[in-house]
DNA sequence: ACGAAATGCGAAAACGTTTTCGCTTTTATA
DNA sequence: TATAAAAGCGAAAACGTTTTCGCATTTCGT
């Protein structure tokens, strides 16, 4: 168990200051090539490696990341931290996850704790709490402090910080016109709750693009669900009270619940009613039938919002460039639920 | 933009030390109630919190754990992280996150960034690449320091160190037992190769169900994946060579895509083919039919190794009992796939 | 060979804390 | 009233770095 290698320990070994050490180990041309390979060769056998916290603390930069995300076992989320983690390792950085498991509380306790000198800047996504009370006041705190913040998906306009999203009205219409194009003419939509942002932008789209082609949009083709665990009696309500021949869903969950009421209800898919569903994960590939969806490109939204972060943090003090809003493009991947 | 707020900052506004800041925020005695309730009272209305990083320096311990897992869009490593974070939480503890992505050099690099002051202990599940190589001087380094690591699932004998696994001889053996029970005597396991210990020990728990029930293993009854990324096709010839009546899977990756490729056959689930799979995910839950599983307590996992790695970390340095490896039971979850 | 310049190294401050110790000043004791 | 004890506060060290500055010694130019 020996004690961890400093400067001070070295300098003790080989009888020289701990300036000499650190100005050696950084190749300075103060220091003879005689010492200064002497002390090399000694920290190289002894493995030495600076101390990170000191080197933080001395740098007033901790070279890490703090991610604030609502929930981390969720195929989006997971792959927005892949994205993130990887451009932040190749720029020398870290990053330090929490979960705000959908709680303003537990969201304002995390930063606040990260926010201490831990980390030298936050990419998050609102809680489904703080955006149904939006209180943002531990947001105006962080960037107060001069810290800066990259929001994802969930984001709000209120704060002034960069941005990554995807043009959910866009994605919902037109993937809602997909299915138009295919000759379905009776489409419901599966959503979730108004203060998420995305459940509303995505229902604008989706609205939009029917009414474009002089549909009319009756409230009982849309269903909101509040709470998505107990989401299958509603959604087996929802379709068996209406003839859909088309179903756009904002998330695989519902998609593939939906697939299966209608099976059960004895409609072929895609025959009958084609799916399409928001985030391409695990179970529109593997659902039966697999579900064309719309890829919300998870991995490339936090490697450009890791990316944004680092190029702030690097940038020097004065060129304080305005904020910006980065739009993910989306893709439709077609599989067997649309014809 | 102001800057953040410190002991000094403070002392020099209200003409006081900084020691006197510092012991009056700390309720000393030696402070008086007026002076005391004062520096108080301007701290709160400022909102000071003391810098982490300084207090990591002095204590010479920074609350926080790494994690370093060979995935992280994975559910299993998913669920372990979140109970892990929780666990950490509740302790006043904060995660740092590194994948490996299987790879023995980025699992050795992440471990050598971390273990410089940056953290106090460790919790981690070995990559593939170091499982194959068995090259562990990484780990070795990080214990020779005194600092802890607790490895969960993919674990080594040959590291000092608490262990959190889940039985998977029994666990193997208990569901091609419960096969067995419902009828079935032609059994196919699709695993991974050797090396990966979970494989290996699956293997041996299927095998050992067999033979004590007199029945011979062969080596055409077994499939082991190398690359789970092209997994289909082989799946499939496996499935059209033999007459299983029975399937065990490694994941459920592997159970759905047999359970597809044997639909596509002709075969009905559970009637024809009986299926288990390891991993309770979400594929199991919305995959059709939906899969019987053995839920491997990711969750429950992740928090037992953050307490673990908590309790060392916290006892004073006599007391180094010796090493504990704790087996997590696991649970067979019946759905659609089995009779 | 004398002064100037270059070379090689160490002392000390700084980052933000906590804590030990010592110094005043006040209060209590005899 | 003299002295001891207690109360209230500040100086300084320590954690492990980096960096500026200053000092001594050597080398150079004339």
């Amino acid at each position: 168990m020996a004690q961890k290698l400093t400067l001070k320990q070295i300098a003790k070994d080989l009888n020289v200051s701990i300036s000499t050490v650190s100005k050696a180990l950084r190749d300075s041309y103060e220091i003879s090539e005689e010492t200064r390979s002497k002390i090399k060769d000694y920290a190289k056998s002894k493995n030495y490696k600076p101390n990170s916290i000191a080197l933080s603390l001395k740098n007033q930069k901790t070279k890490k990341i703090g991610i604030v995300i609502p929930e981390i076992v969720h195929h989006f989320f997971a792959t927005v931290i892949s994205g993130a983690e990887r451009v932040a390792n190749e720029n020398g950085y870290q990053v330090i996850i929490t979960v705000s498991d959908e709680s303003f509380d537990k969201e304002v306790v995390n930063m606040e704790m990260l926010a201490n000198g831990s980390i030298d800047g936050f990419i998050m996504s609102l809680s489904k709490e703080t955006m149904d009370k939006h209180d943002l006041h531990h947001l105006r705190e962080v960037t107060n402090q001069g810290m800066p913040i990259v929001m994802f998906d969930r984001v709000t306009n209120d704060i002034a910080c960069d941005k990554i999203i995807i043009d959910d009205v866009a994605a919902a219409h037109s993937a809602t016109d997909f299915l138009m194009r295919k000759g379905r003419k009776n489409l419901g939509l599966i959503t979730t709750v108004d203060y998420v942002s995305v459940g509303r932008l995505r229902t604008q789209g989706f609205k939009q693009a029917l009414t474009e082609r002089a549909y009319e949009c009756e409230d009982h083709q849309i269903l909101k669900i509040e709470n998505a665990d107990a989401c299958e009696t509603e959604i087996e309500t929802f379709l068996a009270k209406n003839n859909f021949d088309g179903i756009l869903a904002v998330n695989e969950l519902f998609a593939v619940t939906a697939s299966k009421a209608l099976q059960k209800q004895g409609k072929a898919i895609p025959q009958d009613v084609a799916i399409v569903a928001f985030t391409d994960g695990m179970l529109s590939k593997y659902a039966s039938p697999t579900l064309t969806t719309i890829g919300q490109k998870g991995e490339e939204m936090g490697g450009i919002a890791a990316a944004k972060l680092i190029e702030r943090l690097e940038k020097k003090e004065g060129d304080s460039e305005s904020y910006e809003t980065v739009i993910v493009k989306t893709s439709l991947i077609e599989r067997e639920s649309t014809p």
